[in-house]
DNA sequence: GAGTCCCTTGTTACGGTATAACGTTTTGGG
DNA sequence: CCCAAAACGTTATACCGTAACAAGGGACTC
């Protein structure tokens, strides 16, 4: 089954009007808090990832931008920024990057990733704190974690 | 700190000589009692991630090849009946692939890598068990699961 | 206000990653 | 032998991401 053949791909709800307008608002505040700055093409990526409510490629950032779309190195700067500040993650598994429910709170991100419409889930990292003791016992010093399940959403089951 | 920033990078140790025949011969046996077939493509390709005892990238692999190299189709191809029988993993977040240290045996995998060498190490899918609670409560079916650690192994730190 | 620094951006071009689509060959079973 | 399914070879192309360098712009000092 591939993504796409169930019927349910529509259903990602994304933001828009006064909530994608108040998200934005609170995220300048907390780019802001974090001596950054939220500049205008950071603000419209965030801005497209609050829309779709899902994964998004880069490549559909690029060219939904606006203005007759962005060039790509504009559209990943924007994306590594994002991801730096915990306002978006990258999906390792689909190329894809989706906004993180938890803006601007740093975290390790888990993901259900639905292989029939598309959707994804955020979990809770704390699902996998076993890693940290098989990295102790592994002389490894954990930085960062990427957790991303694929299966099928109660929509799609 | 990147990739090779450490001086740490040559320690991967992969197989040769009559241990490289006889996990080549043992993969045979497994392919065989699964109904397929381990052809020259797939059995080239499974002896060069076992050689390198560590993530190659696939373009490695088609230029390694061998007699001139290979197309893309032939190596990607292999690495997909490789990574489906459980012979090999693909490494998301490098864009890699690695042979399996528990070969044959379909398998979760989870995986250290060391951001300044590029070592692997799998660890056992156990530690994240708590995945399959999140995903029942978000009544997700469970099908597969990728998990990918960074930081720096033993050596690096 | 001129100079300077650093961050951010614009632009071109390129390299790495992966797959589509096709026809051909091989394999194993009836 | 003949057929169907699986595997392969080949060409071409699409997709993903970054290198490199020039230029803008705000904040800071002197």
């Amino acid at each position: 089954m591939s993504k796409g053949a169930c019927g349910h791909e529509g259903e990602a709800a994304g933001l828009a009007g006064r909530a994608l307008d108040a998200a934005l608002s609170e995220a300048g505040v907390r780019v802001a808090a974090a001596d950054e700055r939220l500049t205008d093409s950071r603000r419209r990526v965030l801005e497209l990832l609050l829309e779709a409510g899902g994964p998004v490629k880069a490549y559909d950032l690029i060219a939904a931008y606006g203005q007759g779309g962005a060039k790509p190195p504009t559209v990943y700067r924007a994306l590594e920024f994002l991801e730096r500040l915990g306002f978006a993650h990258r999906l390792e598994s689909l190329n894809a990057y989706v906004a993180c429910p938890r803006s601007g709170e740093v975290h390790a991100a888990a993901f259900l990733i639905c292989q029939c419409c598309g959707a994804t889930a955020e979990i809770e990292p704390e699902v996998s704190a076993g890693v940290e003791v098989a990295a102790e016992a592994h002389g490894f010093e954990l930085r960062g974690l990427t957790l991303e399940a694929r299966g099928l959403c109660g929509a799609c089951r």
